[in-house]
DNA sequence: AACTATTTATAAGA
DNA sequence: TTCTTATAAATAGTT
């Protein structure tokens, strides 16, 4: 997309190549942005530059997505609307939620499965040889929590889940009574 | 990039947005292709449709990412390469991620304390009394908040799998060499 | 780090 | 949906 037509094959010289890389990184993760403004997805990239530096976008991430996210809820209802048959809309969109939370559930599960798989072979080999192998250690451990955290975080989530429809069934049955009177 | 520039917001059309969708997204992945190609560029991407469908480019998983990053190991430099600087790379690519490992766990902190906050007063009260369609609202929100940052950290907790897998590749790599000679 | 000549990506349309 | 096509964007080579 240049001046010239460039053959798909990797930039022989360094400089250039760095060059390239530079560029196009920044492409990607402009993409990428796009892609979630506009059709509200969620995108992550990692991309590490030959040189093994690591570049990823939606990593201060959280926050941006976040930010996102309110912004977005904000824009689509009005508060003051929320009377009578917006009890039924909040229902759906917390059917909509919970099955979401399933998913992420399975996702969480699947990964569980991976890392498993993961320590298994590593501790089989202990393949870092010559490599740092506390750092490694320490990156075992890191991963282990963050699963466990995110597992626990997952449990959590449906246990509120399952809170929020109690409550909102007293709701309808309150309201249901307030009509009988 | 079509007929006519576009608002960088939302499509509001939600077949529409599903279109867009999917040509961006096959948009941003061959453009993670060609950095890969052109740069030697380790690049992961992972997508979630506005309808929470993954997509992934790297995939049929990070095997596919770890495959190419053996590839090109070969194709780059001679194997025995593979125990100088090549060391020190992995090195800084495992103290970022442990870097990053931290912060995400940081995070989860957070939302581990959010969610037994909510949990308390949920369970203290079982707020059906009040049960005002903001209250629901307010719930609502925290759950949604949540459901954001749990998949956040599931993804992270992937790229993290991902880099961790070709960490390994790496080294059985460097194993074999050693047997080899 | 800027600047274009071109190539690519893609928004509409068929 | 898949394929065109008119335009907007990205970017390779240049300064």
């Amino acid at each position: 997309m240049g001046r010239r037509k460039i053959e798909m094959k990797l930039v022989r010289d360094s400089s250039s190549r760095q060059v390239t890389f530079t560029k196009r990184r920044n492409g990607v993760f402009k993409k990428a942005n796009e892609l979630t403004t506009l059709c509200g997805a969620e995108v992550a990239v990692i991309a590490f530059s030959p040189g093994g530096k690591p570049f990823s976008y939606g990593q201060p991430g959280v926050d941006a997505v976040a930010n996102r996210f309110l912004r977005r809820g904000s824009v689509r209802s009005k508060p003051d609307n929320i009377n009578g048959t917006a009890i039924e809309k909040l229902s759906q969109e917390l059917m909509n939620l919970m099955n979401e939370s399933e998913a992420e559930k399975k996702k969480a599960e699947m990964l569980d499965e991976r890392l498993k798989k993961m320590n298994l072979t590593c501790s089989g080999k202990l393949p870092l040889e010559g490599l740092n192998k506390d750092q490694l250690q320490k990156l075992k451990r890191s991963l282990e929590e963050m699963k466990e955290e995110v597992r626990e975080s997952v449990k959590q989530l449906e246990a509120s889940s399952g809170l929020m429809l109690l409550v909102q069934k007293a709701a309808d049955d309150k309201e249901s009574h307030s009509n009988n009177a």
